[in-house]
DNA sequence: CGTGGTCGTGGAATCGATTCCATGGAATCG
DNA sequence: CGATTCCATGGAATCGATTCCACGACCACG
């Protein structure tokens, strides 16, 4: 790696490195003539500062960090852009990492983020308020949650009421006859698989439904888990007639292993997933989904981050959810006696 | 943010900062009681290394950069997991960057990696070898190209060998009594979309198929271009009863209007799609792919930008790549008179 | 018992950029 | 015209960690 530091630049430009580096970072304290030949100079070295040096001096790096569970997960992929189009447009880079639903991964990824002294960090954490994310608040790293919290750790966070959207679900299935509702449930370890699962359990009750607790499945926000979902809530002597999954995923695992068993969704059994993705709606039937803003919630989340960065503390925000109807639970559910065996 | 640095640390150890710097850099020349005071010393503070000033001394920043052109394409977003995954196992950290298929964006996050001083660089490139991916083989910078290469830049590259599946495509279409095939294709500012195009167009001509250049749409990657291309194509006078997209998202955006249109998918037109995306087995009709492995290309990039780091200069891989025949393109073809209009 | 070698250690230089401080020349004012 | 302010500039300190170099302590050998 051949590197050109800024010594060269002023040496070409026949200045000091004091006067460059002024140049090159706009301080205004110069003379026009020092402005042009340092532009010149650095252009014809192609001349570019070494982040490290910078940052080492100046305290900020001009970056910030992004912690999200799964980039696989549509949500978060789409998430990831909008904070980093956000971030661009101020100036900001964005380092991503993937924790990959795992504690382990995630404390690794803060530890480095923390060495890179990033500016600040926004994170859709995992687990307890233990391990790094602990250190995280006693460096008083500016940080923000995006899509979960973490019990006991005060920082500002951007989520979703779930509540509202679950409720609309629940109540939108009983009007269609469904009295047994499935629910695959994310992990208890995160604060949405706890959210949406209490909200779950009260839309039941108040619309005055079975709350058979065998008719939970308690995943872990992956596809593989939204299949074993389905077939143990199948393997039921009385199974559901509809189904909620908490997440996109496991929403898919589910579409799948009904493919395999035949059932066809709308028809047979009803289907809704948490998380609005572009191709819900071009599966046939089309997916009723429960949908939240991706966009709001990536830009204020960095807007919230640029506050306490800048030593502020924003109050929290909570985005709406609401159902979107599509024709996998549209059709009022059968008598049981009219519909297919497995 | 309250920052320790190695000098409280060696004051809490009663050392000079130069043997906490060894024992915490694992420097063989230092005593047993060092040793353990240090240690001891950094777990009670909680210290974390400066990554900054580390990188700038050592030279080595411990971390690669990882460009890809479109996060929120399935196809990179599991690229990203691959290569971040076979990173992190070597004690890379990976900095993801998204060029947004923009090569204005492309260059600002090339010339970020470079000005962090990333120890190596994976980038899937857009647009032709000027700019700043000239800047990067000038400088120097350890470089490995996926999925796509660019001419007259000479790195390590790892791509699909389209051509294999392509044909496999072409043939299995003919096969089915299908005489003319719609290309839906990438733009020919990227080599996949050259190299997948001239593959298409070599097969159909040894297939003795309709070589109708009305036949080829060329779009931009991105699902509205997917659309955009079925538009145009069903609107012909002698419109193509078979269609190949030549990725993920264009492929998403034609099966949106197909359905608007009330086309179904494997009967009443063909449809296969490069890139094999889960997703495109849970659709119904599932939808035949052209298959290559996103696993092996991450990994082996990673691999590849080891080597070049090392100062190797490795030989470039081509992956194969090969037709998955689902249920959208297993039916022959209906003759026209029955065939359904919109 | 003196010399040579090993070994752990601290001081100081270093990486590249920023920034404080002092300087000298030009400009402005009384 | 002398005194004062202003401003561009260069020298030097600085950020935090690494590493070269030299020093002193200790052991071993002749």
């Amino acid at each position: 790696m051949v590197d050109i530091t800024i010594k060269d630049v002023a040496a070409l430009a026949g200045v000091s490195a004091a006067t460059a580096s002024r140049v090159l970072s706009g301080n205004p304290a110069t003379s026009p003539q020092a402005r042009d030949k340092v532009a010149a100079a650095a252009i014809e070295l192609d001349y570019r500062p070494n982040a490290q040096a910078r940052a080492l001096r100046s305290t900020r790096s001009d970056s910030i960090g992004l912690l999200v569970p799964d980039v696989r997960n549509p949500f978060f992929a789409d998430l990831a852009h909008t904070v980093e189009q956000a971030a661009l447009s101020e100036g900001y880079v964005t380092l991503l990492g993937n924790a990959n639903e795992q504690k382990e991964q995630q404390d690794r990824y803060l530890e480095t983020l923390i060495s890179r002294r990033v500016d600040g960090i926004i994170v859709a954490p995992l687990g307890d308020g233990g391990g790094s994310i602990r250190s995280l608040i006693e460096r008083e790293v500016p940080t923000v949650f995006v899509d979960r919290t973490v019990d006991g750790i005060d920082v500002p966070t951007v989520t979703t009421d779930s509540a509202v959207g679950i409720r609309q679900t629940v109540e939108h299935l009983a009007s269609l006859g469904h009295t047994r509702i499935g629910y695959i449930s994310g992990p208890q370890a995160t604060s949405t698989g706890r959210d949406r699962y209490a909200a779950f359990a009260a839309a039941v009750t108040d619309a005055g439904l079975s709350q058979d607790l065998d008719l939970v499945y308690f995943g872990d926000f992956q596809a593989a888990s939204g299949s074993a979902g389905v077939h143990v809530l199948l393997e039921l002597n009385d199974p559901p007639t509809a189904l909620l999954a908490a997440d996109s995923l496991m929403a898919v695992g589910a579409i799948a292993i009904l493919h395999k068993l035949g059932l066809r969704i709308g028809t047979d059994i009803a289907l809704v997933a948490f998380d609005d993705i572009e191709w819900f709606a071009l599966l046939d039937p089309a997916l009723s989904v429960i949908s939240h803003s991706v966009e709001d919630m990536g830009r204020i989340a960095f807007d919230l981050l640029l506050e306490v960065i800048a030593g502020q503390t924003p109050q929290s925000v909570v985005l709406p959810s609401e159902l979107v109807i599509r024709a996998s639970s549209s059709v009022p559910i059968l008598p049981a006696s009219s519909r297919r065996k497995n």
